[in-house]
RNA sequence: GCCGAGAUGGUGGAAUAGGUAGACACGCAAGACUUAAAAUCUUGUGGACGCAAGUCCGUGCGGGUUCGAUUCCCGCUCUUGGUACCA
């Protein structure tokens, strides 16, 4: 072949490989194992653009890599089918959600082979197979049937619950993310029905029905998550989201905080991950305090991270849904606190958000005592205070906390110092709340804050008045969805208790509904399926699991993917293990990494898995962003203008840039690597603008063209800045496509996608041909014996590739490649011995191109097969280094000395070199620092 | 506000343990081949001054440590990701 048809021999091995299952993983073997996972995708009818392919890039280069290299690769690919986007489509066109995601997957896999993964497809898994949620349902089953005994530090069995309260009620008992609010005795417990039983016990179990205050979407009729809401509004779509009380399945993850924290440790993932998870998680330390009402026998009881400054205290702040709000409002107040909690709840998050800095509260009209001083505090209502966090209630020190000050300010509450010395002026940009030493307060006086806050804490516990406590400020996941397009939840109601189907039953088969919308009486959507019960006639749940569901534990489907039985065989597990490199955006760093560890731990306390982590270590790519392309219309005529233009014409005709010109986006895709697009390709694309009047420019080949300005953005079809895969595969080849995505810099970093740069890659592998074949087609690969030189180069590149890929450093191999080659070119070599160790380490960059060469070379197996060359040492012994001579620390010139040489000799001959005598300038030297092989620096 | 990541030529980036800053690639310029263009090949390409040899400056800014700093320390600026009334 004379030129190097990407095309042909691309589509020839993506075949090959396919049809003699190349990749294809066993379990049985006596290699060590291998997982590298990517965080699977949603199929999303916009298919792939560029940006998604370059994590499955590198995952596929160290995947290739280490089978080289002797490991048992696992290297898996599946789909997160479940999702709103499908639904949304359904609701509008009435289609089935399973047929747009059938669809939309059967493009990505098109997108995905043209690009030539080494994925093992014979265990690829969908989330909306049933086969693979009937597990998803039996570990929801295991999570209700499951209680976290905070003694034993796990999840336990419901009977163990049923065995403590049998034999002491809920003396000494304690429960992991449960606050237990009615004690009762044994003999207590052994009086009640199996029915009452079985009701109190619904509120340990880790998956449990709970009123709660979420997220409601009305446009998307459903709740969302905490991180599926973003500045107040739906992450998809953007809609408004209020607060609203609602029953709800919730995961009690809280249980597991401590450990979700610690284990953090145990994984090499990026810090600002783990800082993430760790702010999410929120820990901290302080102490709960019962202040005595007024006239009254209750406490409340506030949570504080400065129970030192307990003697500041001025005014109580509660939630605006505080439970003993009702005994607290007096009379006088009442109206005002209606008025100001029906103005709150009308509030959307949006706009509490915006208002932050706006002050807002109402006296209730009572007091509650300070314990430690008797002093009457008033309580306020303030919608600043959360009721989800602490106790909902808040013991205000306005000297000490900028909020809690700015709000006494705004009421006219008097305000108690406490703390004296420098930095402690609240009023001032220095404070600092944890300086100087506390005052006007009893006991504590004269005592900085670490040792306050011992002693405070101490004297409140002895007292009785409350107890030091940590507080976390992660929340239970809420787990309904009033959607259609989710796992059914395998929960039936008798007597209105949930009870879990049996796990013979499942899995439960999302059933025909007629529409995908709400019932008109606000059901969520499976309560429009025909004959929703079961067998024994017990109504079935109509709330679906939420979109994270499955992918909290879809990684270890791969190791098992066809077990009908059970979730994977314990065989599969304990030889797999652990997922050795997972791959995927940092996007996910508190929702999905939060959750699939949550799913994990409760696993393991199941026994079903051997280790603490699923990921040892995690690598986040970073973001491929758009170059969005722009000209300007003049908003009120019909003039489109150049972006090079535009300044001056604005200022001809007396225009703002910014407000009388609209920006209008032009396809990247039209755009030449000068940012210009001709006028003929702009009036196809704006058929509507065809008849205007342009500001054009004339480019290098006489054509009428307009000059772009560039925008960085996130890829989106609306700013018509996607660059598709495809198309790049097409005019360049998947091998080149694969180099370039790495070679545009560090995988961590985001970038913008340009293709300008392509050209450098496309050259090199056509170079890299032009090694095997000459222009006229011919073999020129020759047997002739290697000499020191080329086994240098290749040993020297062998070295570096190996490096580099070990520390997941996947751009420098690129360039790495191309000087290599540059220096084989220098040398004319065409011999087999060091070409076939070439095509080997790159083989895992360039697939296609490296299995062409290598059969042409006269190998008849792929060369997946072969192992990676081994570095030898000895072909990179120089007998010479030339030490850059450097005074003061400037270079100024070159010496060469044998590499045996040693130091204390060099630092006698520098002195006789001609160098030394010109830059010396006669005088002695201070000192000679010669650093062996590496430098010399003469300090005059 | 708080937490994290980053800033190197015209551009993307390299420098792995404090040791020749700018590898590699794009772009640009000149040349070869060609009737011409494309492709390919050769040479040059951080800035300033200089015919040149060369000199000075140079890794966001200001200090420091060191024989030597893109790399370590202190103080800023900007960009970017996350988070936000968390008591």
């Amino acid at each position: 072949m004379a030129e190097y048809q990407f095309r042909k021999i691309e589509q020839k091995w993506q075949k090959y490989w396919a049809e003699n299952q190349i990749f294809k993983t066993s379990d049985q073997t006596e290699k060590p194992k291998y997982y590298i996972l990517d965080m699977f995708p949603y199929p999303s009818g916009a298919g792939l653009h560029v940006g998604h392919p370059l994590g499955y890039i590198a995952t596929d280069i160290l995947a290739r890599y280490k089978r080289l290299k002797g490991f048992n690769v696992l290297h898996p690919m599946g789909y997160d089918a479940f999702g709103l986007p499908a639904e949304q489509y359904a609701i509008q066109t009435g289609q089935h959600p399973a047929i747009t995601t059938e669809k939309n997957i059967a493009r990505y896999r098109e997108q995905l082979d043209n690009i030539g993964f080494s994925y093992d497809w014979s265990r690829e898994i969908r989330t909306s197979n049933p086969d693979f949620y009937k597990f998803t349902q039996w570990i929801f089953i295991q999570l209700f049937n499951h209680w976290y005994n905070k003694k034993s530090d796990k999840a336990e069995p419901i009977s163990t619950l049923f065995a403590h309260f049998e034999q002491y009620g809920t003396e000494s008992l304690s429960v992991g993310g449960v606050e237990i609010e009615k004690h009762f005795s044994a003999n207590d417990w052994k009086s009640l029905s199996e029915e009452e039983k079985y009701k109190i016990s619904l509120s340990f179990r880790l998956a449990y029905l709970a009123p709660t205050t979420v997220n409601w979407c009305a446009e998307l009729g459903t709740v969302l998550a905490n991180e599926e809401v973003k500045d107040g509004v739906s992450e998809r779509g953007g809609f408004p989201v209020v607060k609203k009380e609602m029953p709800q399945w919730n995961l009690r993850i809280t249980a597991y905080s401590e450990r979700l924290l610690n284990d953090l440790s145990l994984v090499d993932w990026s810090e600002s991950i783990k800082d993430q998870q760790k702010n999410w998680i929120g820990k901290s330390k302080g102490c709960e305090i019962n202040f005595p009402l007024e006239g009254s026998t209750q406490m409340m009881k506030v949570f504080t991270t400065r129970p030192d400054t307990i003697f500041g205290v001025t005014y109580m702040a509660i939630c605006p849904e505080y439970d003993l709000i009702d005994i607290l409002v007096k009379e006088s107040q009442k109206k005002e606190v209606e008025k100001y909690i029906h103005a709150t709840s009308q509030r959307s998050e949006r706009e509490r958000m915006s208002n932050v800095k706006t002050i807002s509260g109402v006296f209730t009209g009572s007091y509650c005592i300070n314990p430690l001083n008797n002093e009457k505090i008033p309580i306020w209502i303030a919608d600043y205070v959360l009721a989800g966090y602490g106790t909902g209630a808040v013991m205000a020190v306005p000297s000490s906390d900028i909020r809690d000050y700015q709000f006494a300010k705004h009421f006219h509450l008097p305000i108690i110092q406490v703390l004296q010395g420098a930095k402690t002026d609240i009023t001032q940009p220095d404070f600092d709340p944890k300086a100087g030493k506390i005052i006007n307060s009893d006991f504590l006086n004269g005592l900085t804050y670490q040792a306050a806050m011992d002693k405070a804490i101490e004297v409140i516990d002895t007292k009785k008045f409350g107890k030091g406590k940590v507080n976390f400020k992660i929340r239970d996941s809420i787990f309904s969805r009033q959607r259609y397009w989710g796992e059914p939840i395998p929960v039936y109601f008798k007597n209105d208790l949930p009870y879990t189907l049996p796990e013979s039953e499942l899995p439960l088969i999302l059933p025909a509904v007629d529409k995908y919308k709400p019932t008109e009486t606000g059901e969520p959507p499976l309560a429009r399926a025909k004959n929703w019960k079961t067998k024994e006639g017990h109504k079935l749940e109509t709330n679906t699991m939420p979109g994270w569901a499955g992918s909290s534990w879809y990684f270890y489907r791969y190791l098992d993917p066809k077990n009908a039985e059970e979730w994977v065989s314990q065989d599969k597990i304990n030889y797999w293990k652990e997922v050795d490199v997972y791959l995927g955006g940092a996007e996910h760093a508190t929702g999905h990494l939060l959750y699939s560890r949550f799913w994990h731990k409760f696993l393991f306390d199941l026994g079903k898995v051997p280790v603490k982590e699923y990921a040892a270590k995690l690598i986040n790519q970073g973001m491929i962003q758009g170059r969005s392309c722009l000209v300007f219309k003049e908003r009120n005529s019909n003039i489109v203008i150049c972006y090079q233009q535009l300044e001056a014409y604005a200022k001809e005709n007396v225009l703002h840039t910014e407000t009388d010109f609209q920006a209008i986006y032009v396809d990247v895709n039209l755009v030449d690597s000068n940012g210009q697009i001709t006028l003929k390709d702009f009036k196809n694309f704006r058929s509507d603008l065809k008849d205007a009047k342009f500001e054009f420019s004339i480019n290098a080949k006489g054509e009428q063209v307009l000059t772009c300005q560039y925008l960085v953005e996130k890829m989106s079809k609306s700013k018509y800045n996607v660059v598709n895969p495809d198309d790049v595969v097409e005019k360049y080849g998947a091998d080149t496509l694969r180099l370039y995505e790495m070679f545009l810099g560090p995988l961590e970093q985001s970038k913008p996608w340009n293709t300008n740069n392509i050209d450098g890659t496309s050259r090199f592998l056509r170079r890299l041909w032009r090694l095997f074949f000459d222009e006229s087609g011919n073999f020129v690969v020759t047997n002739n014996e290697a000499n020191a030189a080329e086994l240098k180069v290749l040993h020297k590149t062998i070295k570096r590739i190996e490096e580099d890929i070990e520390r997941y450093s996947f751009n420098t191999p690129v360039s790495t490649f191309m000087v290599c080659l540059n220096e084989l070119i220098d040398l004319k070599c065409h011999k087999k011995d060091i070409l076939e160790n070439l095509l080997i380490i790159l083989s895992p960059y360039s697939p296609h191109i490296a299995e062409e060469l290598w059969q042409a070379i006269g190998h008849t197996k792929s060369i997946s097969y072969a192992t990676f060359p081994k570095f030898e040492e000895k072909y990179l012994s120089e007998s010479e280094f030339e030490y850059p001579v450097s005074f003061n620390g400037k270079v100024r010139g070159k010496q060469k000395y044998a590499t045996d040489y040693s130091v204390a000799q060099i630092e006698k001959e520098i002195q006789e070199t001609e160098i030394y005598a010109k830059w010396s300038e006669g005088k002695p030297a201070k000192k000679i620092i010669v650093v062996h092989n590496k430098i010399i620096n003469i300090v005059m």
